[in-house]
DNA sequence: GTCGTGACTAGCC
DNA sequence: CGGCTAGCCACGA
């Protein structure tokens, strides 16, 4: 399924995310040169969560929690806890040990 | 071309 | 700390 060239660029930012790590919408959004377009991120992200060939689940929001996600946030967030990821309540314990910053 | 929607964010109370 | 509001962007109908 084609993706629009916005989409495209989000997935070419998420194959940026090393496991064990995470990023947030915004930073995405940051690298795409369109620092306030995470809502589109997110937009994007939802309409193509078809398999782990992009970790969907490495994105969080700004604030440290989980979010959403199209398989379910309970899914995510075991990804997350896969990877090494400590979460409480929805929300990551080391965010900003683990948060990635693109660019 | 316009409207509604959403995995968001920052600000204010 | 928690809840609400307004602003922002891309996409589909």
């Amino acid at each position: 399924m084609a993706l629009s060239k916005f989409g495209n660029s989000v997935l070419a930012a998420l194959k940026l995310i090393p496991p064990g790590k995470v990023t947030t919408y915004q930073e995405i959004a940051k690298y795409l040169k369109r620092p306030k377009a995470y809502r589109a991120v997110g937009n994007a992200l939802n309409k193509n969560s078809y398999v782990p060939k992009m970790p969907c689940h490495r994105v969080i929001r700004s604030n440290g929690q989980i979010g959403g996600y199209a398989f379910g946030k309970t899914k995510k967030i075991k990804l997350l806890e896969q990877e090494k990821i400590n979460i409480k309540q929805d929300r990551i314990i080391n965010f900003s040990k683990i948060f990635l910053k693109l660019k």
